[in-house]
RNA sequence: GCGGGUAUGCCGGAGUGGUCAAACGGGCUGGAUUAAGGCUCCAGUAGCUUAGUGCUUGCGAAGGUUCGAUCCCUUCUACCCGCACCA
């Protein structure tokens, strides 16, 4: 039953590495396909469950697309830089540069050992110099394109540490050494990458990537643009720009709220109120950072007024504690009748609330059409105003609200007289748009319905507008005979000539006339930052300038990259980087005078932005890479990768891919083509695996009892990839008895001759595992390699369907499937063998539905025995009575019938003169379902 | 608050406009094997009914579209995830 997996796995182990039989060369003649993992981050503990799982993914799926022929590229690498390493490092009281070392050593073995089909030639490891070399050169080429730049920036900073901390490293709003610490914000000159150049573009391109539409929308909504304006309001004399997404809303402006963190905040605090200013100021400064969100919104008058710009009336500026200084221009137009936070802070200080918009009491519009049979006194009863009639009859009218049911049964009873008979194959349509958004048609021809849907779907998608909007245009367009006009957004008032619009449609009408009048313009705003890249840490990329007191600000030349992390540091108070002056004194490379080096180092995101490019020239010392290399691998094809990588990894990726297009050293745009994500591996318990939960499983001890095959099959067979699971030893047991059982069948497996039935089950298996395999629903293949064999299993079958199986399991289970492979007498690996190919012609749906009625014969049987056996009689033999054309079908698999059912089992056609029938069961017969009798 | 997703047996999960809801696995029950346990094998696992082929219930809840819906539409509920004082 058990085999010795622990010596096939070492041996193809070994054999894999010496003929380098994974080992990726460009062939412009092939096709090319690139699989990519995620490259993890070594750490000392070594590989994860997690690991174990997103890795075998990516290794199938290269697996699977090199068997079809791809030119695969499978490459590894190690995310070698970063504050985790250093941390571990430190307390460990070795190097980072051991630590990482010996980790990546230590996670190399683990993936050989999991059969993980690397190209080990191309190995990276960020941390080498002739990695961040690129990372350096990188950003010299930013600097040149003035995409890296110095700014000052609120950041996190831990009094204790004496140092700023990354994102990652405040926790709940302390800093995670010190959890008695508060971080602080503090405003310190940081590098920052401008990603925000590229905002627009990384919106734009996401429409056409092959990735999870969850991870598609997360990007979306971190980018987050927004569509508005910016209005100029002009305070003491000074123009400022204001961003809104409501200018429809302008003429309710009471007042405008400006940032306390606003550069310019002194120019707007007169004298009188300074006092209040400073105290509320000071009162801000010494609120915790946890406390922000919950804070009420607060502020203080500052003396100034602004000036409408429509209007010309003077608004009062406040200051408030809920401006965010670094988003728009840091200064709001507030409208408290329409917006929540403006309404609390307008009760709050007691600001005027002007109305502008009219929502609770906007009534519903309708216009009914061709309604003959509807009277003036009929809508004048149920409160309907009637704004416009027509020479055909036709009705404007407003309905209110609390009477749009007795509207619609109005509607209905009319129509119940016939109403709409007449218009019966006239392209009428009857809509009603209720207050719930609820659509009902009432009647409708066939193709109108079509024509109109589309219409209303693209109009919505092309123009800004909301629904209400889109309806009112139709029945303006006269599509509809009658339309409910639901009106979401309300309807201007108290907003001088831009009365009586709907608000969608004032937006537009309010900006250009601000834009005649030169005050104001549309505007997109994105909520994505800038990238903030430095880091006061040691194990990272250094960044390559100079200060110098004469030159300033001075870029290493390229030729003197790189610029080497230095060994000689002390870890402990601040960034050990300083901690070396012979490093850090170095001359200015423009001038020859004294000068001193960055001491910060870049985020260990700048590593992993382009890294999959490097694969494509992995040891070229001359450039970042061979353009014709990188264009003729990249992009990726498939990406794997947890879905906590979205919003950070990704972005950056598709950012400096976009840069790298933009020097002209690629051609494409987008890193990943398509991208997969994959699910939680939690514990047996349900929650997510964790050493104080003690509900860990390693791979390696997993690998140790079961085998690597094992661990892979089980892995993958539980539910589709992209779902956390929990872990079962049970189930891995079941995939462990999986495999054996497999091995024990070939162990004494001599090839035969497959019958059409053989060959229609291997070639619908082959077709479905397949699809499935590219779907990544690998439970569902595996299934279908499980039941095929299963099938075959007790059945004689040739060669080539024992080949196809193998070779269909071989991507779940690599190692057995070459050690049964090499043992049928194939010399080459059976990893590079041809995916088996589907014959259509073999696939026979009549044996589906054979096996379905035999099946269904057996378990008709199995239930008369079951009733026999509640009766205490005993059965033996097992007469069948088939139709005449169907005896053949049962006949041939009455062998699989009575081993079934361990029993003695005839079959006669029921029109036979001879058969054994004492209590004529065979008049029971149906198609497909003979009939039974039981001895 | 905004956005996205999910909802199927005891559990993990298939299926998706009809001809089959629950494939496959786990659990549980019974049986075979065994000294016993494990492994393995066989059968059963919504209800009723009958020596099987039948009927009913049923895919979170309620409506709707349809000749027909677990699947499409609307609303609601629950859970998960992401973002969030973003103007």
């Amino acid at each position: 039953m058990s085999y010795d997996f622990k010596k096939i796995e070492n041996k193809w182990q070994k054999r894999w590495e010496e003929k380098k039989v994974f080992s990726a060369k460009e062939n412009p003649k092939k096709k090319k396909f690139y699989c990519l993992d995620m490259f993890p981050y070594p750490s000392g503990t070594g590989l994860h469950m997690g690991h174990a799982f997103v890795f075998t993914l990516g290794d199938i799926f290269a697996r699977f697309k090199r068997m079809q022929g791809f030119n695969v590229l499978y490459p590894i690498g190690y995310d070698a830089l970063g504050l985790p390493a250093e941390n571990a490092a430190i307390k460990v009281g070795i190097h980072p540069e051991e630590y990482t070392k010996k980790s990546i050593a230590n996670f190399m073995k683990q993936q050989k050992a999991m059969g993980w089909s690397y190209d080990w030639s191309r190995m990276i490891n960020t941390s080498t110099q002739e990695y961040y070399k690129w990372d350096q050169w990188l950003f010299l080429q930013m600097m040149k394109k003035g995409l890296a730049y110095r700014k000052k920036a609120p950041v996190n900073f831990c009094k204790k540490c004496d140092t700023v901390l990354a994102n990652e490293q405040v926790v709940n709003g302390k800093c995670w050494r010190h959890d008695d610490t508060e971080v602080e914000i503090k405003n310190l000159e940081q590098w920052f990458f401008k990603t925000t150049n590229y905002a627009g573009e990384l919106l734009k391109c996401l429409d056409n990537l092959d990735w999870p539409e969850r991870a598609k929308t997360m990007q979306r909504n971190w980018i987050g643009k927004s569509e508005g304006a910016e209005i100029l309001f002009e305070i003491e004399g000074k123009k400022y720009p204001i961003f809104t997404t409501r200018p429809d809303t302008l003429f309710g402006v009471t007042f405008l709220v400006v940032s306390a963190q606003h550069s310019e905040l002194a120019n707007f605090v007169k004298q009188k109120q300074k006092k209040d200013v400073e105290n509320f100021l000071k009162k801000i400064k010494s609120t915790k950072r946890e406390e922000v969100e919950k804070l009420d919104k607060e502020g203080v008058f500052s003396g100034s007024f602004a000036i409408h710009p429509l209007t010309k009336e003077k608004i009062p500026v406040w200051i408030g504690n809920f401006v965010l200084a670094e988003y728009g221009s840091g200064i709001v137009m507030a409208v408290p009748a329409h917006d929540q936070r403006d309404l609390e802070f307008a009760k709050k200080y007691k600001l005027p609330i002007k109305q502008v918009i009219r929502k609770e009491k906007a009534p519903v519009r309708s216009y009914l059409m061709g309604a003959s049979k509807i009277k003036d006194s009929d809508l004048i009863n149920l409160e309907i105003k009637i704004i416009e009639k027509t020479k055909d009859g036709d009705f404007k009218i407003e309905i209110p609200k609390t009477r749009l049911k007795d509207y619609e049964k109005l509607i209905t009873e009319k129509m119940d007289d016939g109403f709409w008979n007449e218009y019966l194959g006239e392209e009428i349509v009857f809509i009603f748009k209720f207050n719930s958004g609820k659509i009902k048609r009432l009647i409708l021809n066939d193709d109108t319905e079509e024509e109109v849907d589309k219409l209303a779907h693209d109009f919505m998608k092309e123009s800004k507008w909301n629904k209400s909007c889109v309806w009112k245009w139709l029945a303006e367009n006269s599509f509809y005979t009658d339309l409910i006009v639901h009106t979401d957004f309300g309807i201007l008032v108290n907003s001088d000539e831009f009365n009586g619009l709907f608000s969608e449609e004032a937006k537009e009408h309010i900006v250009k006339a601000l834009e005649a009048k030169k005050f104001g313009r549309k505007v997109t705003q994105y909520k994505l930052r800038d990238w903030l890249v430095s880091r006061q840490r040691y194990w990272g990329t250094p960044i390559p300038i100079v200060y110098c007191d004469k030159c300033g600000i001075v870029p290493v030349p390229e030729k003197d990259l790189p610029v080497k992390l230095p060994n000689n540091v002390k870890f402990g108070k601040g960034n050990p980087l300083a901690t070396n002056e012979k490093w850090i004194n170095v001359k200015c490379p423009r001038c020859g005078k004294f000068g001193r080096r960055e001491t910060d180092t870049m985020d260990t995101f700048v590593n992993s932005s382009w890294y999959y490019l490097r694969y494509a020239d992995p040891r070229n010392d001359k450039k970042i890479f061979e353009t014709k290399k990188a264009n003729y691998w990249a992009p990726v094809d498939m990406y794997i990768g947890g879905p906590e990588h979205i919003t950070a990894h990704l972005i950056y990726a598709r950012f400096y891919t976009k840069f790298l297009a933009d020097l002209g050293l690629i051609k494409f745009r987008e890193p990943a083509l398509r991208y997969f994500t994959q699910g939680l591996v939690r514990g047996s318990d349900g929650e997510k695996m964790s050493k104080s939960k003690g509900n860990v499983v390693e791979p390696l001890e997993t690998i140790n009892k079961f085998g690597a095959d094992s661990l892979r099959l089980y892995l993958v067979s539980n539910s589709s990839s992209d779902r956390d699971f929990d872990w079962s030893e049970k189930e891995i047991q079941n995939s462990f008895n999986f495999t054996s059982k497999v091995c024990d069948y070939f162990a004494n497996f001599k090839a035969g001759k497959s019958d059409a039935r053989v060959d229609n089950k291997l070639n619908r298996t082959i077709k479905e595992v397949a699809s499935y395999a590219e779907d990544f629903a690998h439970n569902l293949a595996v299934i279908k390699i499980r039941n095929l064999f299963s099938y075959f299993y007790d059945k004689e079958i040739d060669k080539k369907t024992a080949e196809s199986f193998l070779k269909m399991l071989h991507i779940y289970c690599p190692f057995v499937t070459e050690e049964i492979w090499e043992n049928l007498g194939n010399k080459e690996f059976i990893s590079i063998a041809e995916w088996p190919k589907c014959d259509e012609k073999k696939i026979n749906e009549k044996f589906e539905k054979e096996e379905k009625a035999v099946e269904q014969l057996v378990g008709d049987i199995n239930n008369i025995l079951k009733i026999i056996k509640e009766k205490q009689k005993s059965a033996k033999k097992i007469f069948i009575y088939s139709l005449p054309n169907e005896k053949e079908m049962f006949s041939e698999n009455l062998d699989f019938i009575s081993k079934k059912l361990n029993l003695n089992v005839k079959i006669f056609a029921v029109n036979d003169k001879n058969k054994y029938d004492p209590e004529k069961k065979s008049s029971k017969a149906k198609p497909g379902k003979p009939a039974i009798y039981v001895e």
